[in-house]
Formats: structure tokens, C-alpha cells, sequence
DNA sequence: ACAAAAGTGTTTTTTATACACCCATGC
DNA sequence: GCATGGGTGTATAAAAAACACTTTTGT
């Protein structure tokens, strides 16, 4: 406050409202089994602001939509998925974080609502839209992002690794039936390869008995064929809200 | 999509972008040890949407301000607090959960923000700012609130439930020094009777070497005095990201 | 036949759980 | 001196970690 004098339409501008656009953004994973990937739904950006550069897939909200309406539209549009998890995953809404905020800070502000989301590859079919700026990038290959997108992603990333330990997530990106060194691989890929023994998980996992043998056998090349199993939804009811089952 | 034959303007209204303002709300807790309660901060709403009734301590961003710095604006506006513990919550953001809303969905939309924040009881000093309707309500004695903000509470502490699992914020709401049944009291109102027995509780924690016996007693009425241990944050740090240290 | 991947079992170590018991203080 | 809360120790059960070994396939 500059004094008393000032007259009254000298005061600081901040206490003024701002006006905001808001926008939500998803991080969409899948993994790739074959090649025990963790991929990521990034899409090339057709309009202005950074137009030409990967970005999360998103949109901005509409008059009388919700936030995950906006956030299940945008992936309606990208993507024919059968299987998807979706939860909400942090805000942002600094100034300056887009640059269709006006300088002198009197116009909209652009605030981003991200989301998480997992799909099953097999089950997600990509959308050409007309260019077909569309592709899932492994992890460890991403191109450099628009806006503050990537570090929107690391978010997400971190909150998948924490979700791998307590939460059936897994079972939202591996296929309906999968073969437990699928699961093990996944789990390796995204969280390293000391979290546990491929045995001691695999027994484990079998004990807590959630994951019912369809009794069919699959063959990947050389050596013995793998079961093929399925996550049982009902049978993991008991262990939600139990920490810590996966590791 | 109506048909080709509609003119532009007649187009779906729910194509237009939806204007925001963007509010901050703070679920704010802090524990008193003396009688074993867990409590929210609320205040007393004095203009017009709820007029009366308790709410979140609450504002509106301003241009140029982060969430984050609205956050604390709120903060400081109702209590001086030396230690403060603060973390985005959410984001509520769908239409109609703000009756400043105009029906016809063309006016702005109100999203909220909501951020989870600690504090320590004898260090936060309530700012009476003129009717003084703000006050420490404990959780099991809570009036009904404005808008969503029970909805909002309830994720906040749900929360803190989980927090006090694997992080050390138990340390933000207690006094610098305490004792270790101050520690265990708190575990136990927040989360229940059954989460351990005291004796194991106690010696698990010591065991891992980030609480330090100052020495001082303190007695509290019969039995045998206590002693007094701080939160040694340096001795913590190899534990951060470990997994389930407190239960 | 042998390498490669799947699956089983055993041993050792660590951690959780349930208590029984001793200690210091107020009344 | 005894009730009250603080603090220590031990015996048992359970789970995690390490790893040796068997089974079944492709080549």
C-alpha cells in the first residue's frame, strides 16, 4: 500500500479477481508388453500457442460441463477405449503459465486441471484426426513438451509408481489376461529392478489369491509356456485400504 | 450436432468456453493434546452466498497471484501461524456447486481449489478480525457448512489419515516437543483404536532414530513423568519415500 | 541336448504382535 | 500404598528376502 494519498484507482491492481479460461490435460499411460515399455499418449498440437509441439492431449472447459466431462471428452476424441481409469491428478494455475495470458495481466488467466488416466493398449484404438498428430512415446524417449507439460507429466509419472505399490492399477494397462511375468516386467519397468525377486512376487501375489489361472497356456518364443491370468475384482475387495499389498 | 442447416450462431451453447473465477479453500487441522482432539479451522461467513453459516477459510484468486500465494493469503488473513505445513487437496469444479452461478449457464463458473494445511495449536493465534466468527472446531462436533465444504473436509481428512501413515506430518500439529504418548494419542484419535499397541508403537519409532530425547520430563497429573522428544528432520530424511515407517 | 523362460520349494532373516512386567509419580 | 500413566523386555507368529532347484518349451 503506497500511502493514503493515492486515489483510489491507483491502488494495486492485485486485488483485483482474475478472470480464467481452465483447461484440463491427461496423462495417459499404457505399457507395452512385448517390449516392456511404458508409453505415454502425446499429441502434435494443430493451433497456436506452440503449434507443431507434443503435447498432453487436452481441451478447455465448456458451459455446463464438468471437469471430468472435459477430461473423458478429450479422450473420447483421441482415443476408442474400452477399459479406462481416470482419476484427477493436480492443478495448475500460476500466471504465466500459457502464453495467451496478456502481458499486463489484465486478460484471462489459463489454469490446468490435469488427470490421469490408464487404457489398455490392445483395447485403445487412436483417433487420426485429419494430420494424425497422435502417438503413444515410451518413457524414455520423449520429445520436448509445450507449456509446463512436462513437468504435468513427471507428476503423473510419480503418481503412477506410488499407485503400482498399493493399488490393483496394474491391472487398468496389462490386458484382461496376462501371464504373471507380464505383471512382474511391468512392475520392474516402471519401478526398477530391485523392488523384489521375480519368485517371491509371484508367490505372493498368488497367495493373496486375487489372480484366478484361466488354465490356458501362451508361448513367447523359447522356454516354457506361461499361464495366462485374470485379475479378480471381487476377490480384491477385501484388500482395499489395506496398505502396501503389491510390494 | 443439429444438422448443417443451423446457422453458426444457433449452434449448441455448450460449445462455448466457460468462464471462471477460481477460489482457494483451506482445510486447516491441528490437534489439541491436551484432550485428545483433532481440529478444523471454519469461519463464519459474513456476505452473501450462506450468509451465516460456517465455511472453509476461503478466497477468491487475485490477478497476478498464484494458488499457492492465495492460499496463504487466506491463511494469514485468519491466523499468524509460525510453522505451517501447506499441500494442494483438489479440485472441485463442476457447474451449479456455487449459487452465484446464474442459471442460464452464461454467467462465470466457480471452481475451487482446495489446499490441506497443519499447524500447531499454540502457535497459531486466531486473528479476530471484527465479529470474530472464526474458531477450532473439533471433528466430531462439526456444523453444517457452506457449499460443497463438507464434501471438500472430508477429502481433507481423509487425507490426513493417510499422511500420518507414511510421512511425518504428525510432527506439523503436534507441539515442538512432545511426548510419546502425545504422538500416540494423536495416531489413535485420528485413526482409530486398533492400529497398534502402544508398547510396539512406541519402540518401532524409537528403533528408527529420528525422535530425540531431550531429557525433560514433563508430569501430567498421576503416574510417571514423560519424557519430552523432538523431530529430528535431518535423522528422518533416509526415510523419506520409504514406504509405511509410522504403521 | 541345451538354453531360455516358467514355476516350486526351502532356509534364513527380519519384522509384527501379544503380552508380562518394572518404574516413577500424585494423592 | 496403590492407582496411574510411562517405559522395558521377551516369546511367538508371520512375513520378507535370498536362492537353489525342477519343469516345459523352442531350436
Amino acid at each position: 500500500m503506497s500511502g493514503r494519498l493515492s486515489k483510489k484507482l491507483a491502488d494495486p491492481v492485485s486485488h483485483q479477481l482474475a478472470d480464467f479460461k481452465v483447461g484440463v490435460d491427461n496423462v495417459i499411460f499404457s505399457v507395452d508388453t512385448d517390449q516392456h515399455r511404458l508409453l505415454v499418449l502425446l499429441v502434435l498440437r494443430d493451433t497456436d500457442p506452440y503449434l507443431g509441439q507434443w503435447s498432453l492431449p487436452g481441451t478447455l472447459v465448456r458451459q455446463g460441463e464438468s471437469l471430468e466431462d472435459a477430461a473423458y471428452r478429450v479422450l473420447a476424441e483421441k482415443i476408442r477405449a474400452n477399459n479406462l481409469y481416470l482419476e484427477q491428478l493436480y492443478t495448475f494455475g500460476g500466471p504465466r503459465r500459457d502464453p495467451r495470458e496478456s502481458e499486463d495481466s489484465y486478460g484471462d488467466r489459463y489454469l490446468s486441471v490435469s488427470y490421469f488416466a490408464l487404457v489398455r493398449l490392445m483395447e485403445a484404438e487412436l483417433i487420426a484426426d485429419g494430420v494424425s498428430g497422435i502417438a503413444w512415446y515410451p518413457m524414455n524417449q520423449l520429445p520436448h513438451l509445450a507449456f509446463d507439460h512436462h513437468e504435468i507429466l513427471q507428476y503423473g509419472y510419480r503418481r503412477l509408481r506410488n499407485k503400482l505399490e498399493y493399488s490393483p492399477v496394474a491391472f487398468e494397462v496389462l490386458p484382461e489376461l496376462f501371464t504373471l511375468s507380464d505383471l512382474y516386467q511391468l512392475y520392474t519397468t516402471v519401478l526398477g529392478e530391485n523392488f523384489s525377486d521375480y519368485s517371491n512376487f509371484r508367490s505372493r501375489l498368488l497367495k493373496l489369491g486375487f489372480l484366478s489361472d484361466t488354465g490356458v497356456k501362451v508361448s513367447r518364443g523359447a522356454g516354457r509356456p506361461a499361464s495366462l491370468y485374470r485379475f479378480d475384482a471381487d476377490a480384491f475387495a477385501p484388500f482395499k485400504d489395506k496398505p502396501l499389498v503389491f510390494i
